[in-house]
DNA sequence: TAGAATAATTGGTAGGACAAATTAAGCAGA
DNA sequence: TCTGCTTAATTTGTCCTACCAATTATTCTA
């Protein structure tokens, strides 16, 4: 009988809550080796089932990575989990094509925005060429891709990782969507120049290192693609 | 021996995998109960014990929710996850204070933004109430209650979840962190007085609805408390 | 000494056994 | 027939043992 096995709450969750004590003080850093699972079952008075529950959380939520033979490691991939969480929250109905939309625009214009003060000039220097290539790229694929990298960029001149994380997490959910619906715009004129026209806004005022600009020329685009959502779905 | 064990990959993604997709054909609903952790195993040919990995992460991924007794069901409470998340980001070094004041000042920006256009008068009524209460206040706690129920209205009046539900993510794990710089800046009187002024400009802008210079005084009431933050630490 | 074979370590999986909580079924009394 | 309690069946929670598979450390051999 076990005496004392009712300390409180789940065994898997004194568990998780074990490990992540011990990160927080310092005691796992990223890229160190756990304890095996069975001395850790030992450790904590409890069976390895109930560790391999926590360590398996913890490990699909990107905090460590585990390989069999040679242990757990802490890391922090959390970009996956952010991605599963966005995926499953739109697919689940709690959440639109509006919300998304307006989450990704307040995202994407404090990129700009930190990017027209950060932004180099090897990276403006890519910037001017990609727009110029969007302008002649007739083949949907390329265009896509040009314009992945465009935004892309902005995220990275931001200089601001966890911006960029949310915003790939999204973006991976809806990437599907969003090349169906540039399928679409492209077959258009007008909503072409004016794609066209707010990359280049946006290009011009982050070369200017003109924030307020930059933004507004952000929502601009914004403007365009919630236009064509409504016009064409 | 086991002929066909090597289907691909780990048995417990096998599991995620088939009940990721079941959710996602529209065969599992919310609040659904899915089949027993035995039934599950026996169906997929594995064992108990990797069903069982399985559902504990979709748990903590606040996909589903277990009881003992009664079973395990399909929910969607994204925001425990997300909490975890950012809080496991910020422990981990891989960011810091700049970087989540960045993505909260996007985030709040968006949110003032859209609030200008949705807010009823009943949140502008108690809008303009917290924020008579708060100038005159001087209980901390009180007014830390105060200041989070205002940013929270502001976050309801835009009409947003997905955004509401990354910035109480944050704030849940940077509430401590949040009082304590507070607690310093109220005892300087020129950091109260712009925390004032910012607030009740806000307040003013919403009233007007008048976006572009709700969205000006936010970013200033983040000037602030970035100024406060280099300055008190 | 270098390379290969071997052993030890460690995660991955299966299955059994029992406890604890919930739910369903059965039963007694009015 | 209906109500309320007791009992049984169901289901998650936990631990254990055993074994496979992959990695790593060790030893042996040429």
């Amino acid at each position: 009988m076990k005496e004392e096995n009712t300390q409180q709450g789940k065994a898997y969750e004194r568990v998780i809550t074990y490990i992540k004590s011990e990160i927080l003080k310092g005691d796992l850093k990223r890229g160190e080796k756990l304890p095996p699972e069975r001395e850790l079952a030992e450790r904590l008075g409890v069976g390895r089932n109930s560790v391999r529950e926590a360590l398996r959380t913890l490990s699909l939520m990107g905090f460590i990575s585990s390989t069999q033979g040679a242990g757990n490691f802490v890391s922090c991939d959390i970009e996956k989990n952010l991605a599963e969480s966005v995926q499953m929250m739109m697919l689940l109905g709690a959440t639109d094509y509006r919300q998304v939309s307006e989450l990704r625009q307040g995202l994407e214009s404090q990129a700009v925005l930190l990017a027209s003060e950060r932004i180099n000039p090897a990276q403006l220097s890519e910037l001017e060429d990609i727009v110029w290539q969007l302008r002649d790229e007739d083949d949907l694929e390329r265009s896509t891709i040009l314009d992945k990298r465009l935004h892309y960029l902005i995220g990275e001149a931001a200089g601001n990782p966890f911006i960029m994380v949310i915003l790939r997490a999204m973006s991976e959910t809806i990437d599907d969507f969003i090349s169906h619906m540039r399928g679409q715009m492209m077959k258009d004129e007008v909503y072409r120049k004016q794609l066209q026209d707010s990359h280049q806004g946006i290009a011009l005022a982050l070369q200017d290192h003109n924030g307020a600009e930059a933004v507004r020329m952000m929502r601009e685009h914004f403007q365009v693609v919630d236009n064509a959502m409504v016009d064409l779905f």
